[in-house]
DNA sequence: GAAATATGTCAATAACGTTGACGCAAATAG
DNA sequence: CTATTTGCGTCAACGTTATTGACATATTTC
């Protein structure tokens, strides 16, 4: 394959969209690499436990919210129960998610990382983190708020999600 | 289902994270559930038309870059030759994208976007542009570049791709 | 003319998502 | 206390997007 190559990266944007008065190409295919590099990294490592980009996401979720029910699951992953069944399912059997019936309604199945999916969850946090840290660093720590004020206007607004501080186990 | 609710987005980042010294996971989930947010909207069209996010992303870059060819866009795509074959195929048939036989090697099938598919490029590119049209308001228009340099530093640095102009049809 | 290249196509497979329906256990409403 | 609702798991069927490997055809290049 002969492909005429030539220097500059991102790719498909030239210099003078930045200021067009059309669509803003350059941050939309930014956005769009950006994301899939984002997301690729993780996918290989995935990929060596047989897992896929869904698994990363109940992994990511149950980690950071340790005793969070499936209800909870569904509504942050905005999937269907079916979707998340075969996955759940998948970590359970691989010893990475532990279940157990909640304390003040039993028909509740909270969700808690093993020691062994604590350490998935961190390699793969850590992936992110670095790129993270990299594009952070690029920009000076000051403008980390830029991007956090960014990224969450870009976000659709919702009725709100999860009820509880993010990190503690659920107090019953 | 009778689920706690409580105020505040982003969803599962607790305040604390933002100095913590573990990962970033503040950032982490905001670029999830923006890029998620970012594409769903434009799903929303596609459906209609019958397509999806492949569709999205061809005429997105085939509007971008008028007359590339089909190497260039699977260069450009990262994905196989097959998984091209089938969305292309469709775009074709609808009559949104057109292949000419390139005039210096007629081998070459050069993609351009009928009238028809450049009128769903743009709706789809000003839906995205609306959402980052608000989101750069958020922040200031000043800021821009540091979400340009954030989300370049995110990308994987590549041999380079794209050879000449965006916009511009090849010059043969 | 032979070899490499650009594209199209066939077959098989996998990951991830969907909807709809049903069953069971536990909580709650009457 | 019975009846209904809720939380979860599961079965079946299916659609979209991706993969790999092989092969055919036209065209360019050596």
């Amino acid at each position: 394959m002969k492909v005429r190559k030539t220097a500059g990266f991102p790719p498909a944007s030239a210099p003078d969209d930045t200021h067009g008065d059309g669509p803003d190409f350059e941050l939309i295919e930014l956005f769009f690499f950006a994301y899939r590099d984002f997301v690729g990294e993780p996918d290989r490592l995935l990929e060596k436990h047989g897992f896929g980009r869904a698994h990363h996401r109940v992994l990511h979720f149950v980690n950071r919210n340790q005793g969070l029910h499936v209800a909870e699951l569904l509504e942050l992953l905005e999937i269907t129960k079916q979707s998340l069944a075969r996955v759940l399912k998948d970590l359970i059997e691989a010893g990475l998610i532990e279940q157990r019936a909640g304390e003040t309604d039993r028909r509740q199945r909270l969700l808690f990382l093993t020691a062994e999916g604590a350490a998935l969850a961190a390699s793969l946090a850590e992936m992110q983190d670095a790129r993270v840290a990299r594009a952070k660093a690029a920009i000076g720590a000051h403008n980390r708020g830029t991007i956090v004020r960014f990224l969450s206007e870009l976000i659709d607004p919702r009725a709100s999600l999860l009820p509880r501080k993010a990190t503690e186990p659920r107090q019953p």
